[in-house]
DNA sequence: ACGAGGACAGTAACCGCTTACACAAGTGTT
DNA sequence: AACACTTGTGTAAGCGGTTACTGTCCTCGT
């Protein structure tokens, strides 16, 4: 009793139209000829009958299914959030529904939802977001992979490293290594040459690319690196002000700090205030990612912007128009956003406050 | 030559392991008595062929798509984003897969999203957030809330009043009212008699709500609502900043302001500040929503907590409870967190600089 | 005047799965 | 021994579209 009526079919429409269904289906889908007068009447009866087209069957006989899968440690987390909102945007402009899965982080439940998603049978499946890749990982995700193929559903890998080269994905991620280049070389040419590095941890690629711009841009200022000034840890804030304070203690020499994101950049300004420090003025900062609360910080951080939108509009357009080989790769370039926190280095015999390695 | 190999069907499953199909299909199923040899052969012929279910044919084939969409204005916003957690995380649970899309608060785009949904056959379709209401909108929602029931697919309207009585769907809502009333009492207790109330828009349900609530308390104390302390408008920050300058340059009287919500809260506190009042020493500040930057404002906002995970939660939970008559409303309590930004209405003498009316 | 080709429309074969209905054994009952 | 179940499996009819293949007319060119 609670679903009296059924929906309306498409064989309703043509009965009610006096036409047959071809010619029902192909005035909806809107390609091929159909007379204006047939065209008039069946939109009538469309409408008569508040007819709807049934995805499923739709997506059934053969045509696509016209969704698009995004895959996230995290709907709450900003940086997550802008990669979906903007492959949300793309997928609804490419006339795509989006379907939104969290893995928390955990790869097994992304090996899961992979799984699943093979059932869907979706145009596109973006992974968002590295996880720790085992030996057993690749292996199931590889297998995974290639049965997407097989379906039709392209695979892009978004903001985390490509999968090794007997994965069919798409890769699109951030320019990780011309971002900290770029960074550095900022602080270079404000004339810091001590200039500490508080990386991610060691054998993450992201973490790695950084770590990789940060010596490139020394190297090519000829400024020897020094591992002093280089650390490896968490990237959260209580890491960011554990690492300058401990850098503080032990005396090293340094103006400058290239912190590895925006929230390791805040603790470290922290603990710089907490040590006296005046930033710029004493000591430098520049950040990375451009998290929203980083123009609020104090001093306004300057950072390095990751184009989080375009990085998820990116994702979807380059999985709708891949056609054949779906094995791409693209980076996306970022630039720095210069606020306050960088100055030029203070000259060497002004040093009000700076400790000897 | 793309995608040469096509993926194995039910069929292929049954061939190889010389079975129907509906045998594979109950086994796949789980329900139904299948000879414990036979199950072992069709999941070893599963296993070879890498068969995977077409979630299309079975959605077509009369059982349910298994999926729930959920419609935000904007996927971005925490308040959006945390109900969308809540959504996601419950059908998870409910072995559901999750659709979202998103309006950025525009009525038309919202209709034209319901009216997608009904291609979906989702089990339940959630929106969240009102919209501008017109007699337009109301007439179509009611009819794609009809073809939704029909279809099979609860509605269900989350954080936002229902449509009216003739429109079949789930009102899953906060207590507003109740939380504007504790707001207020909070601050009554603390002996406060002069609070402003800066509102939301008028005719928006959610912002009269909140507004009867500081009304109701009042008048529960026996304090006269005055007009003068009240106002209307956008529930951001710079509104706040610029109502609550207002209200000082006016010279209006108060000790404590209720906001609309926390950003009209931070924005109220900047004013306060720059006028060289302290909170809440001299004025006392009570948010609405406990946004999370609330806890990093200068002071510590107190604030009525939400549980938006909860609504998304409860949101999803109903619709898939719901059998035949799907129209019911709950409303979820809300909490005060206290803070810093309430204390005791100092003592009328001790006016350091408080304007007259 | 006649054949060619374009514009429309119809028939029916799928797409891959679920499930109502039918049937064959095996197990107790009486 | 006949009968009623219970179990396990098969057959085939949909579910609601799309589209390849055909078949009319009509209009033109020559």
């Amino acid at each position: 009793m609670s679903e009296p009526k059924k929906r309306p079919t498409i064989r309703d429409v043509a009965k009610a139209a006096g036409v047959s269904v071809a010619t029902v289906s192909r005035t909806l889908a809107g390609d091929y000829p159909v007379a204006a007068a047939t065209r008039a009447r069946i939109q009538r009866a469309v409408r008569d009958l508040d007819y709807v087209v049934n995805a499923h069957a739709r997506a059934l006989s053969g045509t696509t299914s016209k969704i698009v899968a995004i895959v996230v440690h995290d709907t709450t987390s900003p940086f997550f959030a802008h990669i979906a909102s903007g492959v949300e945007q793309q997928a609804t402009e490419a006339g795509r529904l989006c379907l939104v899965c969290t893995t928390h982080g955990d790869p097994d439940r992304e090996l899961e939802i992979v799984k699943l998603m093979r059932e869907q049978h979706a145009d596109a499946v973006i992974l968002v977001g590295g996880v720790f890749e085992s030996e057993e990982y690749l292996e199931r995700m590889s297998r995974y992979a290639h049965g997407l193929a097989e379906a039709g559903s392209k695979l892009v890998l978004c903001g985390r490293p490509s999968l090794g080269r007997d994965i069919p994905a798409i890769t699109v991620e951030y320019d990780n290594t011309g971002g900290a280049f770029a960074a550095t070389a900022h602080l270079l040419s404000h004339g810091h040459r001590r200039i500490a590095m508080l990386g991610g941890f060691a054998g993450l690629t992201t973490s790695e690319q950084r770590i990789q711009g940060y010596s490139d841009a020394l190297t090519a200022y000829r400024v020897p690196v020094d591992p002093a000034l280089v650390s490896h840890g968490e990237l959260v804030r209580a890491s960011g002000y554990e690492r300058t304070s401990e850098l503080l203690r032990q005396g090293t020499e340094f103006t400058a700090i290239f912190a590895g994101n925006d929230h390791v950049a805040a603790g470290a300004l922290a603990a710089l205030r907490e040590a006296g420090k005046r930033v710029p003025e004493d000591v430098s900062v520049i950040g990375f990612d451009d998290t929203p609360f980083s123009e609020d910080l104090n001093p306004p951080l300057t950072t390095v912007h990751l184009p989080h939108q375009e990085l998820g509009r990116t994702s979807v357009r380059m999985a709708l128009q891949a056609n054949g080989s779906s094995r791409q790769h693209v980076m996306l370039g970022t630039h720095i956003v210069v606020r306050d926190s960088v100055a030029a280095a203070p000259r060497p015999d002004s040093g009000r406050s700076r400790g000897r390695a």
